[in-house]
Order: structure tokens, then sequence, then C-alpha cells
DNA sequence: TGTCCACTGGAACGTACGGCTT
DNA sequence: AAGCCGTACGTTCCAGTGGACA
């Protein structure tokens, strides 16, 4: 009789455990990004106030432009899908034509990628370089004009592009209205920066923040029944330990009430429950969850970074490890570009100059590796204050997985 | 109260490169 | 192929500045 041959592949033995394992998940879908629930606990006064401002649709208008506005994780995103998605089912029942188009300003930050981007959403093709803008700008209206319809455009971190690029884009989109003949566009602006309105161009800031919203940060009792809500869709009855929703509620809490955290965090805490093969989410998987997220987050960032930031992060690193030692806090400018330039000077590298050095610093600092506060010490100048926003460890964890670093962060 | 440090950060400009139009 | 145009990444120049100190 023939044996039963074992395979040698190792991941048979993964799927194996895996099925067998018990499962926590019912819908692992309703915890991330994409979804959009059918109910958002605490949002109901923003809910209504964005549509009441966006119902003139209904009777064929254009809507006035609105602004949101809050930190990250307040429900912004989530409240002006929630709001476009029934408008849109509402207003085809009126037998009114509505399109939206949803821009995320982080990546797509530039006069050009804007208008290129609203052009895909027209089916228009367009190269990502090459045209001049006002080209591209030219073919968007034309395309939608011939739509006929009801545009509104959802900017979300519109922030980030008005600090990049300045308000040239938001003014020719606020004035679209007088080009077009058939078609009319509405713009959703929404933003992390309360100080936004600051950079604005008075022009634009007029025209484009005919309404304003404003959503606070979630408070731990709010976050522990949003979280209720999702838990339950997402997991078996009985799967989730009664400690662990507060906690995480407390954690995100504590962490400006971001409820995207919150979320995040009860599912990672999920599939590390099902991966260790156990039947129950406990305030340990939590723990170890929040752990995982900051290393991955860390890492994540650290590893893609351009080897110049790379190398300024290590020469911050090793300034800030000595002066820890002495019981002194905070990295200068000055300090960390000393120890870049010898960093460069070991691996025969060309320095960049100290502005750039110091726009990459603030650049660290956006990406939430470093907190980098301009403070004044008198006689002895103004700089940066540059101080780890997570564990150092990490850090160096993430900086020795490239070959070329490790050596140093060894060095006194 | 004025000085002066060690920078910050805006502005203008240069270079390399991808990609379009003519 | 030449002439543009946008983007990315960088440099140079320099006015401006908060607050400790003489």
């Amino acid at each position: 009789m023939a044996e039963v041959q074992k395979s040698d592949n190792p991941l048979d033995d993964v799927f194996t455990e895996f099925l067998q394992s018990p499962r926590v998940f019912k819908n692992r879908d309703v915890l991330t990004d994409r979804y959009i629930p059918d109910k958002l606990p605490h949002r109901t006064t923003q809910i209504k106030a964005l549509g009441y401002t966006l119902a003139s649709i209904l009777r064929g208008a254009r809507p006035s432009n609105v602004f949101l506005y809050g930190k990250t994780g307040t429900g912004k995103t989530a409240v002006a899908k929630f709001v476009l998605k029934n408008l849109a089912a509402k207003a085809k029942e009126q037998g009114y034509d509505m399109s939206t188009a949803y821009i995320n300003c982080h990546t797509v930050d530039t006069n050009y990628r804007v208008f290129a981007e609203l052009c895909h959403f027209l089916d228009v093709k367009v190269p990502f370089t090459g045209l001049p803008t006002d080209e591209v700008f030219n073919r968007f209206c034309t395309a939608l004009d011939e739509k006929n319809t009801l545009f509104v455009i959802v900017m979300d971190e519109i922030d980030l592009l008005v600090k990049k690029s300045g308000s040239e884009t938001l003014y020719q989109l606020t004035r679209i209205n007088t080009v077009l003949e058939k078609s009319r566009v509405s713009i959703v602006g929404i933003s992390n920066d309360l100080k936004f309105k600051e950079y604005l161009d008075p022009r634009v800031l007029s025209s484009l923040s005919e309404e304003e919203i404003v959503f606070r940060p979630y408070t731990a009792q709010e976050l522990n029944d949003i979280l209720n809500d999702r838990a339950h869709m997402a997991f078996n009855d009985g799967c989730i330990d009664d400690a662990v929703i507060p906690l995480i509620a407390a954690i995100a809490a504590r962490e400006h009430g971001d409820a995207r955290r919150a979320i995040d965090l009860l599912r990672v805490a999920g599939e590390i429950t099902e991966r260790n093969g156990d039947s129950i989410i406990t305030p340990k998987h939590v723990r170890m969850a929040h752990d995982a997220i900051e290393r991955n987050t860390v890492s994540e960032v650290v590893t893609t970074l351009p080897i110049q930031s790379k190398l300024l992060l290590t020469a911050i690193y090793l300034q800030y490890r000595e002066r820890e030692k002495n019981d002194e806090t905070g990295v200068t400018t000055g300090d960390a570009y000393q120890q870049y330039i010898e960093l460069c000077d070991y691996m025969r590298m060309e320095p960049l100059t100290q502005r750039r050095i110091s726009e990459l610093i603030n650049e660290l600092d956006l990406l939430g590796i470093i907190s980098a506060r301009v403070v004044s010490r008198g006689r002895y100048g103004r700089t940066k204050q540059i101080t780890f926003t997570v564990s150092t460890r990490l850090v160096h964890d993430a900086l020795s997985s490239d070959i070329g670093l490790k050596k140093f962060l060894n060095f006194s």
C-alpha cells in the first residue's frame, strides 16, 4: 500500500492550524477603513447639519460649500461619505443627476494632481505629468459640463494641499461655476487642522467656508458605544471579554479620542487572538495589539524613509541617547546636524545643507516619529527641541534593519 | 533695556527627469 | 527632435525672532 506522502510545504501547517483554530471574527470587514456603517453614534448633529446644507441638491440647486473641522478619527470622513451616499440615493429618486468625487489631499497634493484626479472621476484620461495645469483644468471643465450634473467634490485633508501648493487650486474650484454652463460644483472640505483658515487666501475663504461644521473628539463613553456597535457586528457572541472594550475606549480617549485608532486596535486584538488559537479576546490581547500596531507603524515609516532622512534620524537617535545618559532632554537642530555631518563623513556621502535638514526634521515630525518644537533659549538662540514621540527601542530596531546604519547604532 | 545667539522659515532659483505637443 | 510643463529634491540668501543675559 502506498505510504501517505507527507508534504514538506511549511504553509500546510499554517493553513491547517488556521482552519482548526477557534473563530473569533464573524465579519472582519466592519473593522476596516472601507466600511461605512449604517448609523454613526454621537454624530447626529453633524449628520443633520451636513444633510441640511447639501439638501438643496434635491431641488436641483447647487448647495453651499461646506467645511468640516475636527481632529483625526472624529468621524468627519465617515459622516461625509454617509451623508453623500444617502443623498445620492435620494437625488436619484427625485430624478436629479448627482455625482461625487472623493479626493484625499494627503497623496493628491498639487494643483495638477487634483485636476488630473478629478478628470479620472469623469473617465477622462490625462498623463500624470506633461500637460500644462490649465489644460487639465479645461479638460475637466469640458467633460463635467457635458455630463450636466451636480458634482460634489469631497477634499479630505485639504489643509495639506493648501500648505503644500497654496490656495490656487481652491480658488479655481470656487470660481468654476462661472465657467460651467450646465453642470454645478460644490465642495466639501475636510481638515484636521483647526488653524487651517489662517493659511487660506481671503478670496477663497469667504466662498469656501459658506458653512462650517465642527467635530469635537469622542469621549471615552462615546468610543465605548461605537466600539460596542462594531464589536457586535464583527465578532461571534461571547468572544470578547467584558473588560476589553472599556480598555480600548480608555486608551483611544487618552490618545485624543481617535475612533479610527480604537477600531484598528479592536481588529488587531481580534487577529492576535485568532492567531494564538485563543477563543476569547482579553485585555492581554489588547495590550499585545497596542504594541504590535506601534511597532508596525514605526518600522513601516522608518524603512521607507529616503537615505538622507534615515541618516538624520540615526543622528538624532545617537544624540538623544547621549543626552538621556546625562539626564538632559531634547536634541537641538545644531546637535543633530553636527552628528549628521559626522555620519555622512563615515559613509563618504555629501551632506545636505542645514536649511534642508531643518525641513527634513519637520517632515519626521509630521510622520509622528519625533516631535520638533521651536523654542527660544534666550541668548543661546532659537532652535528646534527634538524628542521622540515613539519608543526609542522601536526606532533602534527599525533603523537596525538597514545594514549600512546598523554599525552606527552602537556608536558613542 | 538693548544686544545677540542660533537658528527658523520664506523666497527665488537650479538641476534632473518624465512626458506631452508640435 | 525641440520646446514646454510639472514634479522632486536640493541650494543660496537673508530677514526675522524669542528670550536669557550683561
